[in-house]
RNA sequence: CGCGGGGUAGAGCAAUUGGCAGCUCGUCGGGCUCAUAACCCGAAGGUUGCCGGUUCGAGUCCGGCCCCCGCAA
């Protein structure tokens, strides 16, 4: 069962899976990941998760801009994988590509396809509220996430209502590498039978942009709870605050959020009714925002160009902002 | 050289024209209380990121360096 792997991957998703691939003594004859941005401040040189995870185990990288390149596509001809396995990489495959291997180009995609395809699979489990999530393996072909399943399971998602983007990513990695190892002899082994999807069922994810992270607070503390744990770190979720004495609006990133009644401390904290958006301290000295149906604690914030912090000190060091109306 | 904010007590922030470095929270001790994260009294905790300069005197002004962060990508 000597096969050539080649791994097309960039995100930390995928790292967990590149991972179990090696130490399963899988031969990984190349990974290719996307080529290192200019990002950040100064714009310096970024490069993925995959590529460093690639650098540390001394595997052959390559990273090129245009996949569908005859030159690039001649390469992978050469190499010759028996196999090509996809996961989290970011860019459509070129079909020339996906037939070069024997034994086809295999996607990891963690939803519980048709259910969820495109790029946020993970996001939207959460910003739904499922009680379930799920990864399947499946063949890949021309369409997004279109094609035949391999093997799929579903997964119980922990602590499902406080779960976080981060959190629920790690777990779905891990079972997904588990899943893999599990599938890929059987799969060399021409002993599974690709199965159709249902397309009629399809349903399909966005791609998040900066304005999705913007919080209004005219939403119920559930929704924005969700929308905090389903989009950080990216895009983030912020919101404004105009100080109408000094006449600056400071951005604020509302980093981690947590429902009234999920605190031990929910019987104290009798809050009457205020407007939308208000900022206000509880009796156990929490910080606090009204929203549409109640309010919801503010647990982890960051104002733009300072760190992190949690809302109480926040409180502390802004007390101004108490009574203030965010937008 | 993409644009911008910041470094002061354990945390978050103040400090007027250069003039004894403060506030809130936390910590520690004591008190009140059926009880408490509430209230009262008290204490500890700082070489103001680093180096140099100006000055009688620098957190504050000048020069250089280090570090943290937001935007944008």
């Amino acid at each position: 069962m000597n096969q050539k792997i080649i791994f097309f991957g960039t995100s930390d998703f995928a790292v967990p899976v590149l991972e179990a691939l090696i130490k399963n003594k899988y031969e990984i004859i190349a990974v290719i990941t996307q080529p290192d941005r200019e990002a950040g401040r100064g714009y310096e040189k970024n490069i993925s998760p995959i590529k460093e995870t690639a650098l540390k185990y001394g595997l052959k990288i390559l990273q090129p801009e245009k996949l569908k390149d005859e030159e690039f596509i001649k390469v992978m001809e050469e190499i010759s994988p028996g196999l090509n396995i996809v996961c989290s990489y970011g860019k459509i495959i070129p079909k020339e590509i996906i037939e070069i291997p024997k034994h086809k180009t295999i996607n990891i995609h963690p939803s519980l396809l048709p259910k969820y395809r495109g790029s946020s699979p993970i996001q939207t489990t959460i910003l739904n509220g499922d009680k379930e999530a799920g990864i399947t393996i499946m063949l890949m072909d021309k369409e997004m996430d279109h094609g035949a399943i391999i093997e799929n399971r579903k997964s119980k998602i922990k602590n499902q209502n406080i779960v976080t983007y981060k959190e629920l990513s790690k777990q779905l990695a891990k079972k997904s590498a588990e899943l893999l190892i599990k599938t890929l002899p059987e799969w060399l082994d021409g002993k599974i039978i690709p199965r159709e999807q249902n397309h009629n069922e399809a349903s399909f994810t966005k791609i998040f942009v900066k304005e999705d992270g913007k919080i209004y607070w005219n939403k119920t503390s559930d929704e924005i709870d969700r929308q905090t744990r389903a989009l950080n770190p990216w895009p983030g979720t912020f919101c404004f605050w105009h100080n109408h004495e000094t006449e600056t609006t400071t951005r604020l990133k509302i980093i981690k959020t947590e429902l009234p009644y999920t605190t031990s401390l929910a019987m104290a904290d009798i809050i009457p009714n205020k407007q939308e958006g208000t900022v206000f301290k509880t009796p156990s000295g929490l910080m606090a925002i009204a929203t549409l149906n109640n309010h919801i604690i503010i647990k982890e914030i960051q104002p733009e160009g300072k760190k992190i912090m949690a809302g109480k000190d926040f409180l502390n060091g802004y007390p101004e902002i108490i009574g203030k109306i965010l937008t």
